[in-house]
DNA sequence: CCGACCGCCTGCCTGC
DNA sequence: TGCAGGCAGGCGGTCG
C-alpha cells in the first residue's frame, strides 16, 4: 500500500500511541526484515522515549530521548496497528501480549499502555537507528528529492529535476530522487489529474526557452492535489491493508485511472478507455484520450 | 552518469 | 479441487 499519503496516515495513527511515551518492552519477533535488524536493537529502544514522530517521504522518523533516530519503512505490504484495549481487534488481532498473527514481526509496548505492532508479509520492509546528528549522512535519505507537500516544491523546482532526462514522465516521477513520496498509484493519478501522457519524455514538462513552465505547472498542482485529496481520504486501502486503528483508509473509491483499465475516463466530455500499459515492469493506467 | 532490469518475499487471483 | 503462472503499493544493486 504504503505511499505518502498512507505513510502520513499511518505516522497521525501511530503518534498518539508514541508521543511522548516511553518503550516499555520490544519483542522483535522477527527480526530479518528487509535488512536483518542488529541484536540490540530491542534493548537501544528500551526506557527510551519517543520525543517526536515525524515523516521523510515514505519513512517515518521517531525521534528517541537516546539521540537517536528510529527510520522505518513500510516496503509494499508493511502495517502498523495499534491496540489500546484488550480483546479482539477486527477479529484476529488481540492486545494480550502472548498472542500474534503471521507476520508480526516487531511489537512495541509503549507506557501508554499501547501495543503497537509492525505487520510485514513480504518483510520489504526495514527499521533502522541512527544517531540523530548523522541523519544527514544516512544513505537511505540523502538522495531524496523534495517533499511533494513542501512550499518549495514547485514548477521551477520539478522542471530542473527532469531536465535533461531522456526517462519517461512516469519513470522520472517513480524516481525519489526527483520528487519523494511518489509510488505507482499517485503518478498514474497525478498524471491523469494534470493531463500529461506516462509515456511523455520527462525532460519534455519544461518551457523552452521563454516558454512558461505551464506543463510542469499543472504537474505540481495536480501531485499536492491528488496527495492532499489522498491524506483527506485517510488513504487508500487495497488487498487487507488498513490504517492503525483498523479503518479502511477510503481514497480507492476516488482513484480515476488507476487499476480502472477497460473503464471510460471520467473527464467530462471525453470519450477515452482507460488504458493498461506497462512501463519499466509496472502497470500504468492513463487515458490516452485527454493525457497528452 | 543514466536508464533498464533483477531480486528480495509472500499472498492472491486467474486460467487451465 | 489443484496447481502453475502472473501480478502486487518499493527500493537497492548491477549491468550495459
Amino acid at each position: 500500500m504504503p505511499e505518502l499519503p498512507e505513510v502520513e496516515t499511518v505516522r497521525r495513527g501511530l503518534e498518539p500511541a508514541m508521543e511522548g511515551e516511553r518503550f516499555v518492552k520490544v519483542d522483535v519477533r522477527r527480526g530479518d526484515l528487509r535488512w536483518p535488524l542488529p541484536k540490540d536493537f530491542a534493548q537501544r529502544l528500551k526506557g527510551k522515549t519517543v520525543t517526536g514522530l515525524g515523516r521523510r517521504a515514505k519513512y517515518l522518523l521517531a525521534d528517541l530521548s537516546s539521540g537517536d533516530v528510529l527510520v522505518m519503512h513500510l516496503g509494499m505490504s508493511g502495517s502498523f496497528h495499534v491496540f489500546h484495549e484488550k480483546g479482539k481487534h477486527l477479529g484476529r488481532y488481540y492486545h494480550d501480549r502472548s498472542k500474534h498473527v503471521a507476520h508480526d514481526h516487531v511489537v512495541f509496548h509503549m507506557s501508554s499502555g499501547a501495543s503497537v505492532t509492525f505487520n510485514d508479509p513480504r518483510r520489504f520492509g526495514s527499521m533502522k537507528l541512527v544517531a540523530r546528528d548523522k541523519l544527514d549522512a544516512e544513505p537511505l535519505l540523502k538522495g531524496l528529492g523534495p517533499e511533494p507537500l513542501g512550499n518549495e516544491f514547485d514548477a521551477a523546482m520539478l522542471a530542473r529535476a527532469c531536465h535533461g532526462k531522456k526517462t519517461s514522465l512516469k519513470a522520472a516521477l517513480l524516481d525519489q530522487r526527483v520528487v519523494a513520496g511518489l509510488g505507482n498509484i499517485y503518478v498514474c493519478e497525478a498524471l491523469y489529474c494534470g493531463r500529461l501522457s506516462p509515456k511523455r519524455q520527462a525532460s519534455t514538462i519544461a518551457g523552452r526557452n521563454g516558454e512558461s513552465n505551464e506543463r510542469a505547472e499543472r504537474l505540481v498542482e495536480a501531485i499536492k492535489a491528488v496527495l492532499q485529496a489522498a491524506i483527506k481520504a485517510g488513504g487508500s486501502s487495497l488487498r487487507d491493508h488498513r490504517q492503525t486503528d483498523g479503518d479502511l483508509g477510503m481514497f480507492q473509491h476516488d482513484f480515476q485511472v488507476y487499476d480502472r483499465e477497460g473503464e471510460p475516463c471520467r473527464t467530462p466530455g471525453c470519450k477515452g478507455i482507460v488504458k493498461r500499459i506497462v512501463q519499466n515492469g509496472r502497470s500504468t493506467f492513463y487515458c490516452p484520450i485527454c493525457q497528452k
